[in-house]
DNA sequence: CGTATATTTCGTCCGCTAACGAAATGAATA
DNA sequence: TATTCATTTCGTTAGCGGACGAAATATACG
């Protein structure tokens, strides 16, 4: 029950849901969603832990970055579900619509690299 | 953002879940669910206002008995969608069927007047 | 090899949440 | 009206969760 249970829970914060939806937009790196959101690093890589160990996102590793993306090829049918409804759970935010378009403009040469 | 993720939330607590499924089988007041769950009356209050809040039960009194419900008309589609799916996200726990069973046996009389 | 950089892990703090029992509220009944 | 009983509210406690900075880890590069 725990199992399911967690799957909400991941979802039922507002920094983690704006990961999920800023990682359709592309993948990102830790750095690059520690600009965007304006959190720690070290908080960031928190929220990607609980995010994929609840199934919704996997990492890939390219050299001395960590990709996050999201798991295109889940075992479960409810992250299916989930993931290809997230427009209908959480749509019109501000917050999220500014997220867009800043993911689109985010250089992560220029933001880790400086 | 708060306000879409508040419903994620209510669904995180795996009490409140059992709550909910049990409403599905029929409407319960606050001391049989008590019963159901072996938690003190004020944590069940606490959990059905928490649920209630987000939307997805209603209340209806009668006379000194609350009685809790599915709520059939939300007007959030969010709600709608859940409350259709739960056995797809929530199914073949133990916990679960075995409330099922209890569920049925309930007596509200023998429960609350003793 | 040593340095720089991206990320994770660790330790800590604060606030929220779930839990309880006790007191307050509300409604039926004696 | 007084009492009884279901429920809610209040006050408290213990534990979890989200936040941070600092230290540890991993990987590229000089």
């Amino acid at each position: 029950m725990e199992e399911k249970t967690k799957k909400f829970k991941a979802l039922s914060d507002p920094n983690r849901m704006r990961i999920l939806k800023a990682l359709q937009v592309r993948m990102l790196c830790v750095c690059e969603i520690r600009s965007l959101l304006g959190l720690a690093n070290s908080t960031v890589s928190q929220h990607l832990s609980i995010l994929k160990d609840a199934g919704f996102i996997i990492e890939e590793k390219d050299g001395k970055w960590v990709n996050y993306m999201i798991n295109q090829r889940p075992g479960d049918p409810r992250i299916v579900s989930i993931l290809s409804t997230l427009d209908f759970w959480i749509s019109d935010e501000e917050s999220i619509i500014a997220d867009k378009k800043k993911v689109s403009l985010l250089d992560r040469i220029k933001i880790c690299c400086s």
